[in-house]
Formats: C-alpha cells, structure tokens, sequence
DNA sequence: CGCCGGAAGTGTTACGTATAACGTCGCCCG
DNA sequence: CGGGCGACGTTATACGTAACACTTCCGGCG
C-alpha cells in the first residue's frame, strides 16, 4: 500500500511498474505505439489497475490547457423538455469526447451572484437557453465560447444561436383552428419576458391580420397550473362575447385552462378548443389528449452541442431553424354554431 | 491588450499592478489583512478587473487539491422530483461554499462506460440517488465519498444513507383508504428493481395482513403513463371480483391508471379510489386531483447533501428518515356499496 | 568499420495557483 | 543606541500531468 490516504499518482504507478513517470503517461495516454515495448505496457497498465490509478483530472486540466467539458444553462425548472436537450447535447458532446456539465440556472439557490461559483468546474464553452435569462449577464462576464438556445436570432449577445422555429409552429396552430373555423381567440400568455415567448403573440397576431372578421385577446398568466386556471377563469367569465379557441403559449398554461374550463362547467372541445406548445408528457395525460405542436428537444440539444462544438474548432456554425410540427389530438374541433 | 488570444493569469495581474504574483493570490483571495496595504490591495483589484481576469480553476484545484464540487447523480428522466432534490441541495452546499455538478445517469449516451466520463469534473464528492442503480457500480470504482439517497438502509454499499419514510407514507395510505372501509385493493407497482420500489409493496401487504377479510393484487408497469394506463385497463377487465381501491407506486402511474379507468367508463372516486405518491404537479393537473403522499424533495437534497457534508469533514452523518405527509384530495371516497 | 535510423525509454519543463518561508524597512522602547 | 517587532511584500516551491528534447541500444548497410 502506500504511505497515507492519497490518491496515487502517475509517478506512483511508474515507481510500481519500474518505468518513468513519462512511460505511465504515453502508455494510459494511447499515444506509445512505436514508443514504448509493448511487455513495457501491459506491465504499466497491471500496475495502475493494481494501484486503482485514476489521473488527476485538475493536473490534466491544468497542462492541457482545457477541460472538454462545456457548460449547459437551463432555467431553474428543470422540465422534462431540458432534460431532452442536455440528452441530445450529451450524446453529441460524448461522440467527440466532451463532457456537459447542468446548470440549472439558480432561483434562490445562496449568494449565486456568480453562476459559476456554484458551477465551479473548468470549462471550455457555455451552451445556454434564452430562459434562463438570469444568468446571461454573469455568462457574458466570462468570455467562454457560448452558443445560445433559441434567442433572438438578430444575435443581441454577438453570440451564435440555434433556434426552434416556434413562428412555424405557432402558423401551423393557427391555419389548423382557422381550417376549423375558428375566428374568436383568446391568446394564454407566459408572463416572462422572453424572446421565445415573444414571438408566440407576434406570429399568432401577424397570422390572424391576414384573415378577416378574426379577433384575438391575449392575457398573461405565470407558468403553473393555477396561475394558468385563474388567469382562463377570469377571462372567461368575464363580459363580452366569448372566443371559440384557447391557444397557450405552452402545454402547463394549457393544463391549467383545462381545470378552469372544467370549472366553469364547459367542455373541451365542444364549447372551446384548446392548444398547447412543447408535446410534453403532460399533452396526453390530460383529458382530453391535447393538440400542440412538438417541439423535437433532443434535436435541440443536438443541434445546440454541433454549434458549439464548431465554434470551439473555430468553424462557423451551420445555420437553420429547427422544424416543428403540430400534433392535432382531441381538444380541437369546430366551433359549435352560436344558438 | 495582451499577447494573443490567452487568457490573462494572475502573473499578468502581478504586471500590470507593479507586485509579485503572491501579493495578487493573497489579494483576490482575500488573504491580505496585515500582508498588504489597502492602496496596494485596491491597486490590485483594478488591474484584475481591467485585464479582465479570471483565476484558472484547473490549477487551483491542482494547487488545493481538492475542487469544492460535488456531484449529484440522479435517474436519466430528470423529473420534477429530482429538480427539488437538486434545489435543497444546491442551497446547502452553497452556504458551504461548494458546487453543485449534476449527472443524470445515462440512457443511451454515447459509451458511458464510465459516468464520470461525461461528468469529467474533479470532484470532492458524490451523493447519488439509489435510482440511478446503471450508475452505481462505476461510483465504487472511486473510492469518492459517497452518500447515497434513498437507497437499502442496511448499508449494502457501505456508504451513508438519507432515507425518506416511504413506508410510513404506505402506511398512511393505507390506513386512510381502510378507514374509508376500502377492503380489496389493486396495487399498481413499478416496474424497476429498486429498494425504494420493493418497501412499498412490503409495507402495503404487511399494514394489510394486521386487517382481516383484506385483498390485494399486484401488478406492474413501466413508470409511463402509457405503461401504466396498458396494465390497468388489463387488470381491470380481467375475470374475478373488482377492487375498489387502486394504490400507484407513483402519480405517473396513477395519472395513467385515470385514463384507463376512464376509458372504461368508469368514475374516481365513484367506482374506484385513486392513491399515488410523490405529489409532483401532475397530482393537481389531472381530475379529479389526486390523493397522494407529499414528499419533500428540497428537504431531501439538503439532509442528503449535510450529510456528505458531514462525511467530507470527517464527522459521521446524523440519522433519522425524513417524514412524509399523505395528502388527502378528491380521488378517495367510500367504496359504493354492492348492488 | 563507421554511420544512420528506428525502437525504447528517460530527464526536464511548464501549465497557474496558493502558501510557507524568508527579507527589509522604519520605529518604538528599554 | 540597539534590538525587536509589525507592516509590507517577495521568493521559492509544490500540486500531477503531458509533451518536447534527448539518450542509449542495436541492427543493417554502404
């Protein structure tokens, strides 16, 4: 055994197999082929698993002068929509021998003046969501290589971007209820100002102008299900006539107009129709199956990592939105003809 | 501006303020009352920020020997529960000054032979949930500290554990549903080999067996709402006499048993009470809401992670399982009386 | 024989930081 | 008037690894 409860080192390997320490870093490093007897490595090797060697990845870190690891920013609720991005970044990432390491971006979590004092690993690069806005302007301090997840595209961050094409989503949702008949909308809105959600009210509002006799109201809600419910309770049961649609910005607003609606003693679809955005697990566990668009996470975070990874070679990343596509279910049909 | 494009260290620091490189490591790090003058020290921080300067993590870790910087592993579907997990522990560990890494157990990811492939940061130490049970042989080739959440209090791995009183929230399930004169029950189980899963059924059929003229059958689903929505409607239009009270492992797989139950023309809780476990948002989403046992995910995290706190400063975790709460909504009843 | 070249390693250095050990003043006190 | 001490720093070193430059050995070839 050796001396105390350290680790063992590289030189603690090579005293073992009675090489230099430099051998014990060609051998475990694959890079000895024509370097060193290949008696020579076998030996090095039966000593490190004899010794449960494992390198110090600071040391390495440190001479390497990288980390192959890189950042992932996700808002502080880690949904089930994150958790497919870091999968397809993850997998993109291991493919060339990188590493992701989650941040969930913090919401009372310390003093957390410095996202990173938390996230304290050695990074090469920061994949983050627009969402988690409020860790943007402490990743901007650090000027790591950052690729952002469906931000503004006109590129305020100087950074590169992949995007979703949520306005083609949100045309499909609006052709599908328009094809219905549809013509009275109310617009369940997120109360977070983001330009992922901007662009919801923008290119519902720009579809519907090119239609005639179409009305929309939006009201804006927090993302929980009963910020949802009372937000729809109120703007139902309020005066004036009542719109035929209920088109959400996300599935979890869309949950909580379902319980509001079921509330006030209206069904879905006959007495209104309702959509969400994302395709969560959430879209079909509730009754009924809700119509929305799927937005492909994996993708995302496949497309998101590729970016970054490009710009870490000093490539230039490939542009192009990401497709959507809607989903029709059960919570859609046609408006019931006014009595 | 520097030389090219490297980041400045804090030898460029030293420069720029007219010292030693030493006097800078005392100064940014706060080790300086009596060693330096206030002007010099400010001198110093001015140069720092101007320049721009960030410390290298990778050598200090090297220098400290040690990173501050834990990791947290937790099943591949990180869910709501695990977010509140993440959160408590993220709290305490900040208030101690260390980071926070998050690995979720790989599903699929590249090779993953080796999780700390993907998780490539120097770590102090890990807590680990016992779900992510692919994960775990891979943590015992470190010899990290570890402490696991969740996991066979029999100490199997010879690691510390924080335990949640499943068994009392079984019991308090049970006891609700025999109090409301429930005597035959469909236990809906998961599908996973886990000791978190194993005590629920034990303790279902030991709380049970204290009660004459009871009955319980158990089947098993994949944690999936469609999982468990196949395996309920299968059990429910088998031959043989009707539970009249159905107890889910989880409320994924008591919002699945919902559509099955609906699908069949059923109605909670007229024809059949509804329990599940974990009281994640979905318990109040789906309708009607479900009766459930609140588990305190924050609070888990931090005892799980005071506890490697504890076992990082040599100290021996504190014990005690945490305490649960059922839940009571609108999804029991009374079973109906037989016609 | 002399020399070249490849195989098989070894010696040394640098990465950037934190800190222990070591100066150097000037001033106060005995 | 000397010595000691506090204020203010500096010098030197080590952390563990990877890689460059160098040595030694030998076989072959002209």
């Amino acid at each position: 055994m050796a001396r105390g409860s350290t680790r063992p080192t590289s030189r603690d390997v090579a005293r073992a197999a009675g090489v230099s320490q430099a051998a014990v870093s060609l051998v475990l490093g694959d890079k000895w082929r024509g370097r060193v007897s290949e008696t020579t490595a076998e030996r090095v090797r039966t000593a490190a698993r004899d010794l449960g060697y494992r390198p110090n990845l600071a040391a390495r870190n440190l001479r390497l002068g990288h980390t192959r690891t890189v950042l992932l920013v996700v808002p502080a609720l880690t949904t089930e929509f994150f958790a497919g991005v870091y999968t397809g970044a993850a997998r993109i990432a291991a493919e060339h021998g990188f590493g992701v390491v989650l941040y969930p971006s913090p919401e009372g979590i310390g003093p957390a003046r410095d996202p990173f004092h938390s996230a304290r690993a050695a990074l090469d690069g920061v994949l983050a969501s627009s969402m988690a806005a409020d860790a943007l302007t402490a990743i901007r301090g650090d000027q790591l290589p950052l690729v952002m997840l469906d931000s503004d595209p006109h590129g305020s961050l100087g950074a590169a971007t992949v995007n979703l094409d949520i306005a083609d989503g949100v045309r499909q949702v609006t052709d599908h209820l328009l094809g219905l008949g549809h013509r009275h909308f109310l617009h369940l809105a997120a109360d977070i100002p983001s330009w992922t959600f901007a662009v919801r009210a923008h290119e519902l509002a720009t579809r519907l102008a090119s239609v005639p006799d179409t009305r929309v109201r939006t009201i804006h809600a927090p993302i929980s299900i009963e910020g949802a419910q009372q937000a729809t309770t109120a703007a139902l049961t309020g005066p004036g006539p009542h719109p035929t649609a209920l088109v959400c910005d996300d599935d979890k607003l869309a949950t909580g107009a379902y319980k509001a609606i079921r509330r006030l003693g209206l069904r879905i679809p006959d007495d209104l129709s309702v959509t969400g955005l994302d395709d969560l697990a959430l879209a079909t566990a509730i009754d009924p199956e809700l119509t929305t668009v799927r937005l492909d996470a994996e993708l995302f975070g496949e497309r998101g990592m590729q970016a970054l990874l490009a710009v870490l070679d000093g490539r230039t990343p490939t542009q192009g939105d990401i497709p959507v596509q809607l989903v029709v279910r059960d919570s859609t049909a046609p408006p019931r003809s006014r009595p």
